[in-house]
DNA sequence: CGATCCCGCCACATT
DNA sequence: AATGTGGCGGGATCG
């Protein structure tokens, strides 16, 4: 019909404004004729799309308001308006002779043909399924509306249910961008996982309720009860925020409704899910009172929802008829394995596969999960944090880059709610602003970082020692699953829900050797499959890519996290990198978050190899143009680092190489995934690790799923060295890695506890957290000093990195700064985005871990208590001194 | 009459 | 203040 109309409407008439009347004044002629077989066609059988495509050029090209118009009236006038009111046109005649009666009737479209499936699949078939990953598909939400011919208000309803399932992203300000299917499978497995851990129980309850039971309010009330166990993982995203930060925490309502509709199904033995019980197990609320009005409502959510499932073909209508009758029911109709990516089939692989392959994939997490949970059961902090929270998208150009939160905390929520949460998190970190604490990393902008070169580059090697860089898997499973659009692997694509995030250090030894690894996954670590082939291979696409990736980063946030060398390091090497990419990198990047991992175990080979730093999205398209601010930003560190480096040992170029690296870095995405540091001689010797994933491109924002950036630091412990490392998490964004706002503050899982720790004293800072004196004497020195180079950084850095001095000498000689890092200069540091809460789940966290005991000290000191934004004017205060 | 679910008001978030 | 988002539920349709 539309077509139809068009053609003589939309010529002209501007006649008729009126908005919309339409619907309503059909029913002037109440009429039928069901004749008007004409009609009765056209209306049935709306082309669609051809016709419309030139519509939508002009309309596009019209003004928004000129677009709305005609929305209008091509939508409804014809039909409807088109015979009473005005169509003073010859044109419109024709139209009225059409029309006339048998119009209206037929016309009025009936409400199936507004149905919102319908819609979808107009919508669907205007995008490829698979389209090619070069090419992306921007889509303009006033123009697929006017296209289509609704409001706009519908359209989000389908955008957010594929939102909810990657296949488009959230780019910017009615902007979205079309993934397609490619992530499809991706996305249902990381749902599919997440929901083993949420629902499964659930919904075998409720399963077998209703084939034994009849299953009354009671009984369902006892499920009620059930969920509230679940909830923790559940709805920590979601709730929890949502009483605790009275943001607004609807936002995520359809989105996340969505996904853990998907999850029961992909959970369910039987692949139905009853409306009602979908919704009653939706029904956050918890309570067992059930309130009608808001089960009905659920229920109301839930068909739109299904609509555009069942456009997508992955459920279809069912009834289930039970003893009380028929209840509406769909089942689940699209795939139900998916293997391919699992991502973390490789890494437990080497393990016990009992399963076969794919749930072995499910079983890990699974069991990470699990563990994550446990912890999260036992600190109630984390409900604060995930409470602080709160917020959600910010930015309009990156709706839903994923961010970090707070470490610790995400970690152990993100494994739990895996796939699901990751959506809010994403949101929440983003607006958290929290700091991750690895803003190392991440950079720079908001969502698209840089990356981060490292200077010294190219240090071959990890580290031998690194005795076992696997961590618990609970600890640091973080995830953020999904990613969107990213081809390229920076992000767990799989989605595992990794770990990660532990890691708010970074290390500064000089000595020692720094990994980083971006984006990917922390999940590596905590695998800890040193099997050198995966890395290798990745490491072999990462080269690959590693050229082109030009890297974003918003100058917004500019690189934050000057604190500790490292990071000055990146934000140098970054402008330097710029120049150039010549050197070869010393950073690595493991497109493949797995690889990560195994890099560190296997270091000495994988660590070599690594040398490129690659970027995984060249995606970005976005170029980065803050790069400037970075590098001005790191400059000045540079020289610092360089000093260091050149302590260290990099002959080839201490600075020169890092620039280089950096650079190149900096100009692929960020997506350095591990960043060595080779030790220098004379500091202590430990080595670290970092992962320094990142973000995954920035396109990724787009993804914004994966924010994971966390990295996981690993801190091994050359054999060695007495001298402790320091280790700092800047949770800052640190140059180096270019991760997202959200994703860098990647956990640094500490893996010291596994390996390191013991031997060696490394000093952590926290962002927040201070440096415990305690820790190994040498560090102690530089507090100053470094400190203030770091300062010299960006203000911004500045803020949010705090240089915290130790009392005691820790480092060994080696003037170690410890920079706090406060929030990930990344993110935005509008207030809100500022958590608290976050920092001390933070510390809660590591202290969990392993060494508590500094941790405590330090966040005793420190920040927990001040807000971020105190925090900040703290430690900009001090920093400079 | 219950199942569906369109429609669009309106609150909240972003610009 | 304007505009973008999207929760929400009245009430119209469908079957």
């Amino acid at each position: 019909e539309n077509i139809f109309d068009r053609s003589r409407m939309a010529p002209k008439t501007p006649i008729k404004n009126e908005p919309v009347d339409l619907s309503k004044q059909k029913g002037c002629t109440p009429e039928r004729n069901p004749i008007t077989p004409v009609k009765a066609v056209d209306r049935p059988q709306p082309d669609p799309w051809t016709p419309t495509a030139n519509l939508k050029m002009l309309i596009s090209a019209a003004s928004p308001d000129i677009r709305d118009r005609e929305k209008k009236k091509e939508l409804f006038r014809p039909i409807e308006n088109s015979e009473q009111s005005d169509t003073p046109d010859s044109l419109q005649y024709d139209m009225v002779d059409d029309c006339t009666v048998d119009e209206f009737e037929k016309q009025r479209p009936s409400r199936k043909q507004k149905s919102l499936g319908l819609l979808c699949q107009k919508f669907l078939a205007r995008y490829p399924s698979y389209p090619l990953s070069t090419e992306k598909t921007t889509i303009s939400l006033d123009e697929v509306a006017t296209i289509l011919g609704v409001e706009r208000r519908r359209i989000y309803d389908i955008v957010n249910v594929l939102e909810s399932l990657q296949l488009v992203s959230r780019v910017a300000k009615n902007q979205y961008c079309w993934h397609g299917r490619h992530n499809l499978s991706q996305t249902l497995k990381t749902l599919q996982e997440a929901g083993e851990l949420q629902y499964r129980e659930l919904m075998t309850f409720f399963q077998q309720k209703e084939q034994d039971l009849e299953y009354k309010f009671g009984e369902r009330k006892k499920e009620t009860i059930l969920d509230s166990q679940d909830r923790p993982l559940l709805d920590f995203p979601e709730s929890d925020c949502a009483s605790a930060s009275a943001n607004s925490r609807k936002d995520k309502s359809l989105r996340i409704m969505s996904q853990k509709f998907v999850m029961l199904f992909l959970v369910s033995k039987t692949k139905i899910v009853t409306l009602d019980v979908a919704a009653k197990i939706l029904i956050e609320e918890t309570q067992d009172t059930v309130d009608h009005s808001k089960f009905k409502t659920k229920v109301r959510r839930l068909y739109d929802i299904a609509n555009v499932l069942t456009s997508l073909g992955l459920i279809k209508k069912v009834h289930v008829t039970e003893e009380r009758g028929r209840k509406p029911a769909f089942k689940w109709i699209g795939p139900v394995e998916f293997p391919g990516k699992t991502d973390e089939t490789r890494g437990h692989s080497p393990t016990s596969d009992p399963l076969p392959g794919m749930q072995r994939g499910a079983c890990a997490l699974y069991q990470i999960c699990a563990t994550g949970k446990q912890r999260l059961t036992r600190h109630a902090s984390f409900n604060s944090t995930q409470s602080c929270e709160g917020t959600r998208r910010k930015v309009s150009s990156e709706p839903n880059s994923p961010r970090q939160e707070t470490q610790d905390e995400y970690c152990s929520k993100m494994v739990n709610l895996a796939a699901v949460c990751r959506q809010k998190i994403e949101e929440d970190t983003r607006n958290r602003s929290i700091i991750s604490p690895f803003s190392l990393l991440p950079v720079p902008g908001d969502s698209d970082f840089c990356v981060n070169p490292l200077p010294q580059a190219v240090f071959p090697v990890v580290q031998a020692d690194v005795p076992s860089l696997s961590l618990p898997n609970g600890v640091s499973s973080q995830a953020l699953p999904l990613h969107p659009s990213m081809p390229a692997a920076s992000r767990t694509e799989n989605g595992k829900p990794t770990l990660l995030p532990n890691q708010p250090f970074l290390c500064f030894p000089s000595s020692s050797l720094f990994m980083l690894c971006g984006g990917v996954q922390e999940n590596n670590l905590q695998e800890t499959l040193p099997t050198t082939g995966d890395v290798g291979n990745s490491r072999a696409e990462a080269q690959a890519t590693v050229p082109p990736a030009a890297c974003q980063k918003r100058s917004s946030h500019k690189c934050a996290s000057p604190s500790t060398p490292v990071d000055d390091e990146e934000p140098a090497a970054k402008k330097r990198t710029m120049e150039q990419s010549d050197v070869p990198l010393s950073l690595v990047v493991s497109k493949k978050p797995f690889e990560s991992p195994k890099g560190e175990s296997a270091p000495g080979s994988g660590c070599t190899s690594a040398e490129h730093l690659e970027a995984f999205h060249p995606d970005l398209s976005s170029p980065a143009a803050p790069e400037a601010a970075d590098k001005e930003s790191a400059k000045p560190l540079d020289s610092q680092e360089r000093e260091k480096w050149s302590q260290n040992k990099d002959p080839d170029e201490p600075s020169s190489g890092k620039e280089h690296i950096s650079k190149e870095n900096a100009n692929q995405l960020f997506l350095p995934q591990y960043l060595y540091v080779q030790p220098t001689a004379g500091l202590s010797s430990l080595n670290f690790l970092f992962s320094a994933n990142q973000a995954p491109g920035p396109i990724n924002l787009a993804a914004s799923q994966l924010p994971s950036l966390s990295v996981p630091c690993v801190v091994v412990p050359s054999a060695a060295l007495a001298s402790i490392p320091l280790v700092c998490s800047p949770t800052i964004t640190s140059p180096l890695s270019p991760v997202p706002d959200g994703s860098f503050s990647a956990a640094t899982s500490m893996n010291f506890s596994m390996s390191g720790l013991a031997s060696t004293t490394p000093v952590f800072i926290g962002t927040t957290a201070v440096v415990s004196p305690k820790v190994s004497p040498a560090s102690s020195v530089d507090h100053q000093q470094p400190a203030q180079p770091t300062l010299h950084l960006s203000p911004v850095l500045a803020r949010s990195c705090g240089a915290v001095k130790l009392d005691s000498p820790v480092c060994m000689g080696h003037p170690v700064t410890l920079l706090k890092l406060q929030q990930p200069s990344s993110a935005p540091l509008t207030p809100k985005s500022i958590r608290p809460a976050c920092h001390e789940a933070f510390f809660k966290t590591p202290g969990s871990l392993g060494d508590p005991v500094a941790w405590k000290k330090n966040e005793g000191n420190q920040t927990r208590n001040a807000t971020s934004v105190q925090r900040r004017l703290e430690i900009s205060s001090t920093s400079p001194d």
